[in-house]
DNA sequence: CTTATGATTAGA
DNA sequence: CTAATCATAAGA
């Protein structure tokens, strides 16, 4: 790859690998606001993150490491700063972001975002729906953006899909951040209680639910 | 090899 | 509320 390569010097992307070593507890609220980017061969995909969960080590009985490394978790095992992305239902991609501390296998889940920049590209994927629903939960999300399991373990210091400081707010204000349980856990006996889902509250662009 | 199921979604 | 749809993990 060449030094100055395109997303790097249009964006303030992340590139400290130690950014991502923290507890995803720590990472998922940092996220909110901040830029989500897929340089893909067609074209560039920006979009404003508004929603995430948090997914603990393995005492976290909602989080895949909960029963320990396998082919498909392998990621979440390994070092912060890389894609972690699965197929659930047999059908929809989640994208995650793997977090530390060190190899602790921690990862926020992203959830929706806004789409700012590559619109048109997005709706290849995801066709004539509401501009609000593009990328409103985790599948919907992962089918904008153009993640799929290609992409699981990726760099995100580094490769394709990257993350950048948040943009200047218009006005000055940050949006208040809410925390919820997490959608779809409700097997992780007292986990499914801890409020470890972030977001806007009253972004148009979050998920229902 | 067989079988159960999921960090979801759209639609009735 | 349920169907869709299949890679994955666990068990025989």
């Amino acid at each position: 790859m060449t030094a100055a390569s395109p997303v790097a010097s249009a964006y303030r992307t992340i590139e400290a690998r130690s950014w991502f070593d923290r507890s995803a507890f720590e990472v998922a609220p940092d996220l909110l606001g901040m830029d989500l980017v897929h340089e893909t061969p067609a074209g560039r995909i920006v979009g404003r993150i508004v929603e995430v969960e948090a997914y603990l080590g393995p005492e976290d009985l909602a989080a895949h490491s909960a029963r320990g490394e396998t082919p498909r978790n392998a990621v979440m095992f390994g070092p912060p700063g890389h894609l972690y992305v699965y197929l659930v239902y047999g059908m929809h991609h989640c994208a995650n972001v793997v977090c530390g501390p060190g190899d602790k296998p921690e990862a926020v889940l992203l959830r929706a975002a806004q789409i700012t920049e590559g619109e048109p590209l997005a709706r290849l994927a995801r066709g004539a729906v509401a501009a609000s629903r593009l990328a409103a939960g985790p599948g919907n999300l992962s089918a904008a953006f153009g993640i799929d399991r290609a992409l699981n373990g990726a760099d995100l210091t580094r490769g394709p899909v990257r993350l950048a400081a948040p943009s200047p707010p218009a006005d000055g204000e940050r949006p208040a951040i809410t925390r919820t349980t997490r959608i779809g856990v409700e097997y992780a006996g007292t986990w499914a209680a801890r409020r470890l889902r972030f977001l806007f509250a009253d972004d148009p662009h979050r998920s229902r639910r």
